[in-house]
DNA sequence: CATGTAATTGATACTTACTCTCATTAAATG
DNA sequence: CATTTAATGAGAGTAAGTATCAATTACATG
């Protein structure tokens, strides 16, 4: 159920084959990307880039958050946290210690949504899970 | 499964059980989300209480999310909103189009959840689900 | 390969959703 | 009703983003 975080191969040319254009910074940014495998934050990637604009990193994470291969999701307290997908349709995993964020799928949640339907008045168009957990490593640092 | 949003009774004597002081403003702010049975957001309080400080507005809400009685959830994009709870576990569904919040539990999903932990390296500590959907008014009202 | 043009960028200002500080005010308790 | 401790409001600060806009760059085209 858990899913190896393979990394999807050329993520500039998913863009480029909708059209964007393959720039400096949004090749860095998407190299960057590549080596976070436990998601990041916007201003993570700001750090690790100086010379590139604020407004550049969060329109390309919002590009590539359309394109698929990157998603949001919610820390306990709701700050933002992305991660690269592997995947398609997935649910995550953050640590409430370390923020790391897994990526987990499993056809019985999706089965599960579905026969929700039937009690919920009005039309499902989405879900979003959020497991919270101490991650193994962080049991083993801290003993929790 | 779909919860009949009955409000629980005295929220203030939840706070006050708690050793919280009951002042004008928590109460003020009480009354407010008493009256709010499809999600709320701390602005949408601010402008019903204009004496009010926006500190305490969050202040307030901050301590009713730990008294139980409150939650946040987010909408798709992130965004906050909260929503008075009227029962212990739950969670959510948020419409799309108008934000409305709606409440349901569903013992599968807990039973579900709980089967993960199984497959999941670490410790499962919470969840969240959010399920996003087009309520029944939004769909008369647009026909969508 | 020069070039026109449309997309993209970076700087900057703004917005939203908060949190922090701190002096003032008000609850509860004896 | 005096004390004391919690709570408030004002205001500044922070984090995460969006909007604007002039300058730059990618890239199709000749």
């Amino acid at each position: 159920m858990q899913i190896p975080l393979t990394v999807r191969p050329d993520i500039m040319a998913i863009l480029e084959n909708q059209g964007y254009r393959s720039t400096a910074p949004r090749r860095a940014i998407i190299k960057i990307l590549e080596g976070k495998r436990e998601g990041f934050t916007a201003e993570e990637i700001g750090n690790e880039l100086p010379g590139t604009g604020r407004a550049t990193i969060f329109r390309t994470i919002k590009l590539l958050m359309k394109a698929g291969v990157v998603c949001r999701l919610n820390l306990v307290d709701g700050a933002p946290r992305y991660s690269l997908s592997s995947i398609e349709h997935h649910h995550h995993t953050v640590c409430v210690r370390c923020g790391n964020v897994g990526e987990f799928r499993a056809a019985t949640v999706e089965r599960l949504i579905r026969a929700l339907g039937d009690d919920i008045p009005g039309n499902i168009v989405g879900h979003r899970i959020e497991l919270y957990i101490t991650c193994d490593r962080c049991v083993k640092d801290e003993g929790a």
